[in-house]
DNA sequence: CGAAGGCTTGAGACCGCTCAAGACCCGTGG
DNA sequence: CCACGGGTCTTGAGCGGTCTCAAGCCTTCG
């Protein structure tokens, strides 16, 4: 997840390396599928697709993270989900017809591989395991909707951040918020100032302490037991 | 989605016609699934599988309707989806480790066809439109979640309650609600009160009519005018 | 007819949102 | 080195939509 934070150098070297895409495949398979793809970068801040589109592609995140958001007025925007390398996305290439739901930006320099939908299913049907990664990529990311959709019936706003900082990796009893705390507030469902006085309240029961994106967790276990 | 909703009469016939997960596969291809997959009758109300179980088999659902919901205390659920005829699910059992997170309850009499986990993987390879079925039923129900918090997030209550509205097939100027207002209310992430107060206030002002189950929509300009 | 479950209606409270201003952070350039 | 400026975050005050709790109603079914 976190792992490729800071891929600035691992960009530099080939990308199939650092992908976990590629776990459990021949190495003739890896370069035929890397042929039929079309590896792409992105800059930070630049959109790779938008809401409305329609999707004529389907994407493996080679490096980097990408942001799923779909706008909502003017500067405004609902954050679906932070992608990280090894992501499969695009996966409405797959239902013909059917229009790009989100907005897929880039938040960090990003490689990324994109498959024409015809070479899609030819290489679902010629490497099974491409297809498999596929279905778990996928399966992944629709329990992690599952999870924020529980998450957000079910919990207050400040049990949301408890979570979330819980669910980060962290050194010690050290973790960072790894984006800008408006996307995060707005991938939990909150505003930002909401987001913000959550954080403080959990600071001021002295459970964390909060310096710009660094977050220290005093007490992971009170903290767990917010969540009941 | 909700062709099948009076398929009393369908079951009785051969499950494999009713189902939509077949198309464009050959008949020894469906033969071998049926063969291979254990076909299994589920009466009104009863689980299929239920939240933090271990998941053991994928499902494809031949007939009736599915409720996947999240237990949220005493009495209470979060509806996550209605599942229909051809839809694939227990998507988990392709993560190896991972447990259930929702339940899955019978909302009528249903025929689910089941695989276990091994024969899951070979039947994807062996049949790669099975494996083909399998994402794109996937990602339809992705992007229903998509939609979901979408409208969770951007629309109020009464907005929801129309679109859902709009979205439901209707006859003429007339539709009916699938299941239980509860449920639906809990679908759209609402109270049961917050679900019937919303459809009053439409009524009351002349967009539709509501007698029990059965809605009359007056106006639908009117009513997808109100979604902005 | 009676009971049970589902739905509706009402009154009140509360959590998170909105709007607005001020503080902070950090990269930039003088 | 410091002053500047834009963007981000924080803080405050007030509002409002939705939830909660509690009756009462309606339909269904035994």
């Amino acid at each position: 997840m976190a792992l490729a934070a800071d891929s600035q150098e691992a960009r530099t070297h080939d990308a199939r390396i650092a992908s976990p895409l590629w776990m459990g495949m021949a190495c003739t398979e890896q370069a035929w599928l890397m042929s039929i793809g079309q590896q792409v970068h992105l800059p930070r801040g630049d959109f790779l697709f938008r809401r409305g589109a329609s999707c004529t592609k389907g994407y493996v995140l080679l490096s980097g993270h990408i942001k799923l958001s779909i706008p909502a007025g003017p500067g405004q925007e609902k954050v679906i989900e932070f992608l990280g390398a090894g992501d499969v996305f695009g996966e409405s290439v797959l239902l013909p017809g059917h229009h790009l739901i989100a907005d897929a930006q880039a938040l960090e320099p990003c490689d990324v591989l994109s498959f024409e939908r015809h070479d899609l299913q030819a290489a679902m049907v010629r490497v099974p395991s491409f297809a498999q990664k596929w279905l778990t990529s996928l399966t992944k990311r629709f329990e992690g909707l599952l999870r924020d959709i529980e998450s957000a019936s079910l919990l207050s706003a400040t049990q949301r951040v408890a979570q979330y900082l819980l669910r980060q990796p962290r050194i010690g009893n050290q973790t960072k918020l790894p984006f800008h705390k408006r996307a995060i507030a707005s991938k939990l469902g909150l505003q930002p100032e909401t987001f913000s006085r959550s954080l403080q309240q959990l600071a001021a029961d002295g459970l964390i302490s909060v310096r710009g994106s660094r977050v220290v967790i005093h007490d992971p276990v009170r903290l767990q037991s917010l969540l009941v």
